[in-house]
DNA sequence: GTGAAAGCGCTAACAT
DNA sequence: ATGTTAGCGCTTTCAC
């Protein structure tokens, strides 16, 4: 490609008019070339787009956006990217995205309430199309109010907030919800480990407040007392959903804990802590303790032994969410769409003793 | 695409006009009150405001950025976001462009060549502040020409391009770019391999035409020059950077290829490939063959047993990024910033035969 | 088929 | 300290 002698007068882009003054339009007719969706002749339209090329132009996508309603721009808000789990909901986001024509803005929290508000009022003034708001929410009045307070500001201006992993936040308030089956993969997996002779499951990671780990555990009482069973409380045990807390949890439960011969980790990347501790203090896996993990992420499958798990669709979550904001008639109903999940059974648990 | 005809039934989004009827002042006064670097009238001032919460006024960021330069936005255009290597770059674009007030936008191209130049263009029409491409260039004269083109538009636009990981497009081209010490790492790692007493290293995961790979290699080839040795070249494998790539090879490898005592696998994804195949085939890492990765992602601690690898700092990669970008001035000269690499042992290498 | 003109919502001179 | 005016670049009536 051979470079323009003199573009556009040093910095500033070239406009609309200027392409219409060298192709000698108006620029009225520029913008119909622009547009395509208006006849405009054939040899008009040749010169606008030899103007175009010759000054290398192109639209300025927030004039355009002021004058129309949107910004053809789906935001996606997140914790942290470079978690798996949510890297591969954000994959299905940007992916359905770029599908309908849309670009993708990302906007990390770091699990700050704060943070999360801050950003979605940011959308707002981006005029996104929609926002999607990815991970457990916390179980507290007040941020639940104010994200209310969004849905409907969000509804009001055209846009659509949607939740992903998170529960709905009342009937009535305009928000599409798309959320996978937590309680019920907790509950098979849990059935899977009892019914393998486990009486007494460690369960690591509970985060108290937070929505998907209230179901997750939901699931796994649920699993003991469907065989009259219940999980020792001292068994249960608090944590953030990371790979060290798993690490750090099982030292300190087999230094000083009560015993166990499974572990029900919150989350893979707790299991992945959980596993290294275990090997270091000479447990077998599965021999001596059984490991489950929940969401399986890629690292399921390259830890040793490989890691049973319950399966999540997080590209369908992602790209379920782009879709139905979108296009909401494709779910007249409640606005709720809940995706199953189901257990993955690898090597880490096989038998009890 | 749904074009509207109409103003848009758009709700009520409130304007400063709203806000200015209501407070009782002009337009200009809610502009300053919004702007906050401008004297009003404390009184004013709180009437303004409560118009404000009273109408739910948000700014509408086009209109602003229509009338200055800038969106402030960064662009964030990467292959894949599933890959921990791009995410944990992208994690530290995000947050230095946060922590310059900036949003990110994220778009991924699937290592496609057309795709990246479309999204380049893209961020050209978004007024993108910074345009941040990751992931090794094509070497390619074609498409080194249409990046140089739009280092040159993007920089007439006041804008920037910055590229991370990928050579510089040459002398006199307006980009900056920040790469770390590929072939560094890779000759370090070699020669750990080498010096323990390796002599026949099988290298997985070449990519002809690929500037991270042609980089890897070169650093591997030198390892073994400064030796006196000569990799055999039916151990140097093409293939892509994949799990089940590194898995397959080694399974092609071991059935009908020649010996090796050890493997360098292009990437750390390869190298969980490469493990599991070799654990399939009952081969002791690291007493029958040695395995070592590249980039130190976090699966490189999960694997078992934990991968030596080239750590990379991928964090910091996203953030000079930005922080380049916006600030021209601290990297005065050639505005080619370079960092660096080390070899990180684990237990997957440790001794020859 | 094309041009002239009127904004979209905001900011920034210029007045007062 | 506040109001008035004039655009930013584009789309979109409404004429011709």
């Amino acid at each position: 490609m051979v470079k323009r002698t003199q573009p556009a007068p040093n910095g500033d882009a070239s406009t609309v008019r200027d392409v219409a003054a060298r192709a000698g339009v108006s620029a009225s007719t520029v913008s119909r070339v622009l547009g395509g969706t208006y006849p405009v002749a054939a040899a008009t339209r040749a010169r606008v787009l030899k103007a175009m090329r010759e000054l290398d132009y192109v639209v300025n996508a927030h004039a355009r956006a002021l004058g129309g309603a949107t910004n053809n721009t789906v935001a996606f808000v997140v914790d942290d990217v470079t978690g798996p789990f949510y890297a591969h909901i954000a994959r299905g986001v940007e992916e359905q995205a770029s599908a309908e024509g849309r670009l993708c803005m990302l906007c990390t929290t770091h699990g700050d309430p704060k943070r999360i508000l801050a950003v979605v009022e940011t959308m707002r003034e981006q005029r996104a199309d929609a926002v999607i708001v990815v991970g457990g929410a916390w179980e507290d009045k007040a941020y639940q109010d104010r994200m209310t307070h969004f849905a409907h500001a969000l509804d009001r201006a055209g846009s659509r907030l949607v939740l992903v992993g998170r529960p709905p936040l009342g009937p009535g308030v305009p928000a599409t919800v798309v959320d996978y089956d937590n309680e019920g993969g907790a509950f098979a997996l849990t059935t899977h480990l009892l019914s393998a002779g486990h009486r007494r499951v460690a369960y690591l990671g509970r985060v108290p407040g937070l929505s998907t780990s209230a179901q997750r555990i939901s699931g796994f009482t649920r699993a003991h007392d469907l065989l009259g069973l219940a999980p020792d409380p001292r068994l249960i045990v608090d944590g953030p959903f990371s790979r060290s807390y798993g690490y750090q949890a099982i030292r300190e439960l087999l230094a000083s804990g009560p015993e166990f011969t499974a572990v029900f980790a919150a989350t893979d990347m707790i299991a992945t802590g959980v596993i290294q501790a275990l090997r270091e203090a000479g447990r077998r896996i599965p021999d001596d303790v059984a490991v489950a993990g929940y969401d399986d992420i890629p690292v399921a499958r390259d830890v040793y032994p490989a890691l049973t798990t319950v399966h999540v669709p997080q590209e369908e979550l992602g790209r379920a969410a782009v879709r139905l904001a979108l296009h909401r008639e494709e779910l007249p109903d409640s606005q709720h769409l809940v995706l199953g999940t189901h257990v993955v059974l690898r090597d880490s648990t096989r038998r009890a003793e």
